[in-house]
DNA sequence: CCTCATTTACGAATTAAATCGTATTTTGCT
DNA sequence: AGCAAAATACGATTTAATTCGTAAATGAGG
């Protein structure tokens, strides 16, 4: 078993696959819809996208119905862990404690945030 | 001023400027060298996205001598910014402290940086 | 000054990604 | 059944990224 690679989604696929864990499935409109929120695109372009994704596996359907209703199967935990990565090696000379005080620089946290993320590391320096 | 647009690079010129910015200075030849450690590639290939790089304005070169020397000109910082800020919203809901915690749960770091951390954080947490 | 190894220049082919137009299918409604 | 609205299917185009072959330039050593 686990024969299966790995399949690195585009940029575009990141982006509806951003929508389909937070909502867990989505008709293509649902997802035309949020998309358009952000980025121009016509409908039948984002139907494309998704089919592509059914093909590579990236998402599998409901087409029970008229309307197809899409779920993500890549799991978003892999695809963090991928793309963190890249980027550690790439941007952050392999230093993922680089890539953790920028992210905490350029991007602000709430107090609380910032106690659950003291807490984390203090359960990582008990180990 | 300031007319400039962003350049996203790609995913094997991240992988040319991580080199660079590590060298700060760099022939085709020595890229090529330390880039055939982890992938395959012609040694024109390597000249060819380094030309275009230098087109896109992603690095510079001194061709003074028969053999270019190559620097980057976009800064590590800058990219830093970018891809963070993709990634969070894409793959992390949003949430700075998802990534940062996922960051330090996959890639084990040390005590010393732990520490490290947390003092960044507990100065984060006065202001 | 000639040769040869090294390098750059450049065109072209390939592959991958994104976009969209048009045809077809589906289904609810009258 | 027939129509209309909404959806899918699919081909085709465009744009971007990658790869590499071949030609031309460079310059050090004899």
């Amino acid at each position: 078993m686990g024969t299966s690679k790995y399949i690195k989604p585009t940029e575009s696929e990141l982006e509806i696959l951003r929508i389909l864990w937070e909502r867990h499935k989505a008709s293509v409109r649902d997802v035309h819809e949020e998309l358009s929120k952000t980025k121009e695109a016509g409908y039948t372009t984002t139907l494309k996208l998704l089919q592509i994704m059914f093909e590579k596996g990236l998402v599998g359907r409901d087409d029970s119905m008229k309307t197809h209703v899409y779920h993500p199967i890549v799991s978003r935990e892999k695809t963090q862990k991928h793309f963190l990565g890249k980027m550690i090696t790439n941007l952050f000379g392999g230093s993922p404690t680089e890539l953790v005080i920028h992210a905490l620089g350029n991007h602000k946290a709430s107090l609380e945030e910032l106690e659950e993320i003291q807490q984390f590391l203090n359960n990582l320096k008990k180990q």
